[in-house]
DNA sequence: ATTGGCACTCTAGGCTTTAGAGTGCTAAAA
DNA sequence: TTTTAGCACTCTAAAGCCTAGAGTGCCAAT
């Protein structure tokens, strides 16, 4: 029932109108590209293709838009087309060197991430999240406790996942380096090699065993790293680009402002990212009302994930148009969370 | 020549085209506030505000909008006058109380500046930006050195500013807990107390004093030392509040894009707020053209400074269109920097 | 299956018209 | 000297109208 031209017109169509925005007519079409066939049959094969709902015209002879469902076939044919695929690999080891160029100097992740983000939003024009890793399942490595000044003490959580965060607290009354160290010793006991669901509990327990004189400082450190810890849960995600969504706005409708909105208060963001599911390596896109969450009707969202010791701890997405480049954004995306993934390296 | 009615007459033509943005008329005017006079009577007014370009009408007969100069004496007005200043103190308390209930919760830097610059575009309904502390004439408390895995070293550089940071390097060969103990002592006693400036160059000699086989690692380690310095003397900002330059967009007609993505890059920000000398605990605005940076001819500035110990150290804005609410947002700018600033505090 | 031809449809943009808000000026009133 | 009513004039924004042109669907011929 679909011809091989048929497909061929629907790529036309989805290429011209991503260059132009502009509907695409029978006409228009035979000039650009040479099927080598007339106007009157290209506009047979875009019956067939409005028949079966790939595109559609805004109204009744203007030229033809693609339906969601036109780009869903489209970036579907990308990804395996061997002819496009090279295209997106050379893509790919491009990016691949431009991000590690940049990538590999930093170390602090709030740094790491909000540059990868900026890195995704420049190369793909349009705005791009980055997930923060998923630290549910992590445990802790160690437990440090840093006198800093008379009465204060920065405690140092450092996990196994390379995360090391800092907090300080004020103590009631001042600590000797000596108790300090041996309250580092009874933290480490309990903290040590543990998963950091489950220290809670332990922490709790740990605070009744000590001298009551001792109790008001150490449930101080104790609160300290319980803060840690929730920090550790809670769901951050790093945002860029928004001037580029600014930029392609008819296509937002109004809707934008509440949509930068959601980035600006990372709002609901984080859900809204593991709603989807993914296979390792394999970025995927959602493609205008695929998504129903963001009411966006006319916006796409390719994501991919990136992992630590092969399992995926998180995502990186680009937002857009439908209407954006898609092999050049799958490349970008995928070049980036290869490069964030720690599978193979030390 | 100005005479206090003209300038009631002004005041009211800014409020109405705050309110209304649109052109404000000798008719609709003395509708809403009443002078006492007719409407004639205010057009001879208009004529005199016009002639001394404190307003402008966008066309021959159509309403008077104010010019940057009428906005100018507003706000100036607006500092002094009793009245107003009334409302300004009442809403900085409200504001204050607000901020300081989710800020005292915060000790991570990055967090608190960020959650300022969100919390301060809320409570004015415009983008905000925060300085970080200026660390350029800052001294080191201590230097710490963790061992967090066999061959990985975390660095911690304890300033006299609450801040902390921290970077993560990989060793050439493995070091024991006790010479990386002697290690730290060492460094410290080159860079504790010392002002961050003076470092790069004792830290350089300090490297020639070990024994060659050592001299690899104390040269990594001197690098990433050298690495949180520079991080230091970074200039960063936080930026919040995307959304509601969006929402207001036909203000900044076209020069939005390019405006977000100043503040997305970060690029240029810190010199251009730095243009602009304050005076503690008093903000002040920069309207429309007295701002020759941005051309975005139609937005305002409003800028305070946070201080530590007494020394301002970085500065809060506040960015939207020229018709903003000042007094609103005068409070929200002033509750925030005094928020940030650690005068008085242990 | 493809094509040229043709009648038909729809929109974007240009042009005209008009209502209404606003002005400036003048001459009278306060 | 200041204020006011009155009036002629100006300009815009919105509405309505018109037209060129791009595009369609269909039919009969290839």
């Amino acid at each position: 029932m679909i011809s091989e031209r048929n497909m061929a017109v629907l790529r036309a169509i989805i290429e011209d109108f991503i260059a132009t925005n502009e509907p695409v007519g029978s006409k228009a079409l035979v000039e650009r590209h040479n099927f080598g066939v007339s106007s009157a049959t290209i506009r047979n094969d875009m019956a067939v293709l409005e028949e079966e709902g790939y595109i559609a015209a805004p109204h009744t002879s203007s030229g033809r838009i693609p339906t969601d469902k036109g780009y869903r076939v489209f970036v579907d044919q990308l990804i395996q087309a061997e002819a496009v695929t090279a295209e997106i690999k050379k893509n790919f080891a491009e990016l691949n060197k431009i991000f590690a160029k940049t990538l590999d100097q930093l170390t602090d992740l709030d740094e790491r991430l909000q540059t990868s983000a900026q890195l995704l939003a420049k190369a793909t024009g349009e705005a791009a999240v980055v997930q923060y890793p998923n630290m549910k399942s992590v445990s802790v490595r160690t437990v440090e406790l840093v006198k800093v000044s008379e009465s204060r003490v920065l405690i140092l959580l450092i996990t196994d996942a390379e995360r090391i965060q800092q907090h300080v607290v004020v103590l009631a009354s001042d600590v000797s380096e000596q108790s300090l160290a041996s309250l580092k010793e009874k933290f480490n006991q309990v903290c040590s090699g543990k998963a950091i669901e489950s220290l809670s509990e332990s922490l709790k327990v740990l605070v009744t065993k000590f001298a009551p004189e001792q109790r008001v400082n150490v449930q101080i450190l104790v609160d300290g790293i319980f803060l840690l810890i929730d920090a550790n849960k809670q769901d951050k995600v790093a945002f860029a680009g928004a001037a580029n969504l600014v930029r392609s706005e008819q296509q937002f409708a109004g809707g934008l402002s509440s949509l930068l909105q959601t980035f600006d208060e990372q709002s609901d963001i984080w859900q809204f990212l593991n709603l989807w599911k993914l296979e390792a390596e394999k970025p995927r896109a959602i493609i205008g009302s695929e998504n129903s969450v963001f009411e966006l009707s006319t916006s796409s969202l390719l994501l991919s994930s990136y992992s630590n010791q092969g399992t995926e701890v998180a995502k990186v997405a680009v937002v857009g148009p439908t209407r954006m480049n898609y092999p050049r954004n799958f490349a970008a995306v995928l070049a980036l969370s290869k490069l964030l993934s720690k599978d193979q390296e030390d």
